[in-house]
DNA sequence: CATGAATGAGGTTTCATTCAT
DNA sequence: AATGAATGAAACCTCATTCAT
C-alpha cells in the first residue's frame, strides 16, 4: 500500500508515453495527420481520450512529440561528427546507414515525407529537422570540397536529395523497389 | 424566356469546372486532402457548396479530377515518345524538361509529394501515375541499356529518384534551393 | 410554323402532368415522400427540374397532385352508387373490385398505406381521403343494417379495417400473399 | 479525481439509451424515420448531437434499436406459447392482448404500420419482425385446423390481416375509432 | 493519473427551390 | 414551357477537446 515512488511513477509515465507515441506515428504514417483522429490513437493505445491529453496538450502537440521521438533515434549518428572531413570509406558507410536508418523505422519517414510537401506544417518542420539536415549536408559538402568538386554544395544538395528520392520511393513501392541495387549506383555514381 | 443554349451551359461547364480544379488545386497542395474543406475551397472559388458537387461527385472525386487535370499538362511529353531511344542530347532535354514541368505547375507537384506518401490514397494513386511514371523510367532504362550499363534498371530508378528528390528538394525550400546548379551537377553524373 | 392552337397546348400540359405524376407515384411508392428528391423524379420522368415547378408549385402539391390522381381513379366506383342499399351478389362484387382497384394500382396503394400512419401528413390525408372511406363504410352500414345486425356501424368498420389490413398485407407481401384465398375467406365471413 | 466507475458509466449508458430510444420513436413516430432529424432527436432528448452517436452509430442504427425495442416489450407474450394449441378463451385473450399492446404503445405501433409499406425498409423489416408475425399465424392456423376449417392458413392470414386492419384504423382515428365493438365484432366472426 | 460521457463547431453531402436565359 | 446552373439551409456525421467523477 505504500505509495509508488516519484521514480515509478517518472517510469510509468515514460512507458505510457512511449506507447502514445509509437501507436501515434503508426496511424500518422498510415492515414496522415489529419487522416487521424484522437479516436482511432485512443483504440490503438488502449490509452483513454482524456488520459491522452495528460500525456500532450493536444493533437499538435503529439505530433511534435512524434518527431522528435523518431528524430531522437537518430541523434546519436551526427552528434561530434558534424565537423569532421570523411573518408571514402566513411562517405559509403554513412549513405548505407542513411537507409539502414529508412528501413528499420519505415512509419517515421513515411510520415516525415508526407509531411515535407505540406506547407502549412512546414514551420513546425524546420524547427525540428531543418538541424538535422543541415548537419548531413555541411559534411558531404566539405567531403566534396576535399575532393576538389567544383560545386561542392550543388553536389551535396544533389546526393542529399538522390537520397531523399530513393527512400522515398522505397517508402511508396516497398519491397518492389530493388533497394539494394540502387543504393549500390547510388554509392557508385556519388563516391 | 428561352432557355440556356445548350452551348452556352456547355461553356459555363467548361469554366466552372476548370476554376474549380484550380482553387481546389491551390488548397490542397497548400493545406493537404484532409486539411482543405469542401467549404475552404467553395470560399476560394466563390462558388456556393451545393454548386460543387454539381461538378464533381464528391470531395474524394475532385481530388482525382485535380490529378488528372494536372497530368493531362503533360501528357504531350510522352504521347509516342515512349519506345524510342533517346540520344545523349534528348536525355539531356528530358531532364530539362522533367524541372520546366515542376517549376510550371509548383502546387501540382506538391500535392502530388504530398499524397504520394499516404498509404491510403496509393490505390488512386497507382491507377492515375502509375502509367506516366513506368513510361518515365522505361525510357531510362533502354536509354543506360545502350550505354552498356550492367544494371540499366537500378540506374534508372535511381535516376528517377534522383529526380524525385531534387524536385521534393525545390518545392520545400523554393528559391533558397538552387535548382539550376543541381539540374547541372544531375546532368553531368547521369547522362 | 402557325402557333400552337390552344387546345393543342392544353393537351402537351396534360401529358406532361400526366407523366410526372406516374413517375413522382413510382418513386413516392417505393421511397416514400421524404425519401424522394426532386431531383431524382426530374431524372425518373425526364423533365427537368426547373421545369417540374412550372406543373407543381411545390413537392407537396405535387404529392396532393399523385393523391388525387390516384384516387380519381376510382371516383366513378362510387358516384351514385352511395345511397342505394346493396345485394348480397354486389357486396360481393364491392369487395372484390376492391383488390381489383389495389392490384391494378399497387403503387398508388403502397404510398396510401404508407402515409396512413403519418400523422403529419393526416391533415392532407383526411381533406382528400375521408369522403372516399366514408362513403365505403356508409354503403356496408346499410348492407348490415338491412341484414338485422345489431352493430352496424362497428360490423362495417370492421369490414373495412379487414380489407384494409388484407390489401396492406398483400401489398407487403407480394405474390407470397395468396389473396385469391384470403378473400374468399373474408367474402364467406362477411357476407 | 478518481474516474467514474464501470458499474456508473453503465447506469449512465443505460438511462441515456432508453431516454434517446423513447425520444426518437416519438419523433420517428409522429413525422415518419425520413421526416425526423438527429438535430430534432438531440433537441427533443436534450442530448448533444455528438451525443447520439456514442449510443447509436448511424441513424439507421438508432431506427434498429428503436424497432428492437419496442418490440422486446412483447417477447414475452409468445415465448413458449408458440407451438401449443388454443382453446377459445385463449383464442379470445390472444386477439384482445393484441389490442392491449396497441393501445399501451401507440407511438412503437404507429412507426410499424409506417415503415411496413415502404420497400426500401423491408429488408430491415423482414430481420426484426418476420419472426414474431410467423408465430402469430401459426398459432392462428393451428387454430383453425383443429376447428375443422378446410382453409386454416387463408383464415388465419385473414385474421392476422383484419388484427392489423383494425388496429391500423385504431391509430389513424384515434378515439374516433370505436375500438371496443369492433373488437367484439372481430371476436364473434373470428372465434 | 484515468475514464469515457459530453460538447459544439465544423466536416461532407443533399435538397427544395429559384433564376438567367 | 424548358433547361440546368445556382443557392443556402439543413441533413448526417466526425472530431478535438473538456469534464465529472
Amino acid at each position: 500500500m505504500s505509495p509508488r515512488t516519484e521514480k515509478q511513477n517518472k517510469e510509468i509515465r515514460q512507458k505510457m508515453e512511449l506507447l502514445i507515441l509509437e501507436s501515434a506515428l503508426e496511424l500518422f504514417a498510415e492515414d496522415g495527420y489529419n487522416g487521424t483522429s484522437m479516436q482511432s490513437i485512443s483504440k490503438n493505445t488502449g490509452v483513454s481520450k482524456g488520459n491522452l491529453y495528460n500525456y500532450f496538450e493536444s493533437k499538435q502537440d503529439l505530433l511534435e512529440g512524434v518527431l522528435n521521438y523518431g528524430l531522437n533515434q537518430y541523434a546519436e549518428l551526427f552528434d561530434g561528427a558534424s565537423t569532421k572531413l570523411i573518408t571514402e570509406k566513411e562517405f559509403e558507410l554513412t549513405v548505407r546507414s542513411n537507409f539502414e536508418m529508412i528501413r528499420s523505422n519505415k512509419d517515421f519517414w513515411s510520415l516525415y515525407y508526407n509531411l515535407l510537401a505540406q506547407p502549412k506544417v512546414q514551420q513546425l518542420f524546420t524547427k525540428i529537422f531543418a538541424p538535422f539536415l543541415e548537419q548531413y549536408i555541411m559534411i558531404f559538402e566539405a567531403y566534396y570540397k576535399n575532393k576538389g568538386d567544383k560545386n561542392p554544395n550543388a553536389t551535396a544538395l544533389l546526393l542529399g536529395s538522390a537520397l531523399d528520392g530513393v527512400s522515398l520511393g522505397y517508402i511508396v513501392m516497398g519491397e518492389a523497389y530493388p533497394l539494394e541495387d540502387v543504393i549500390e549506383q547510388l554509392i557508385k555514381k556519388f563516391k
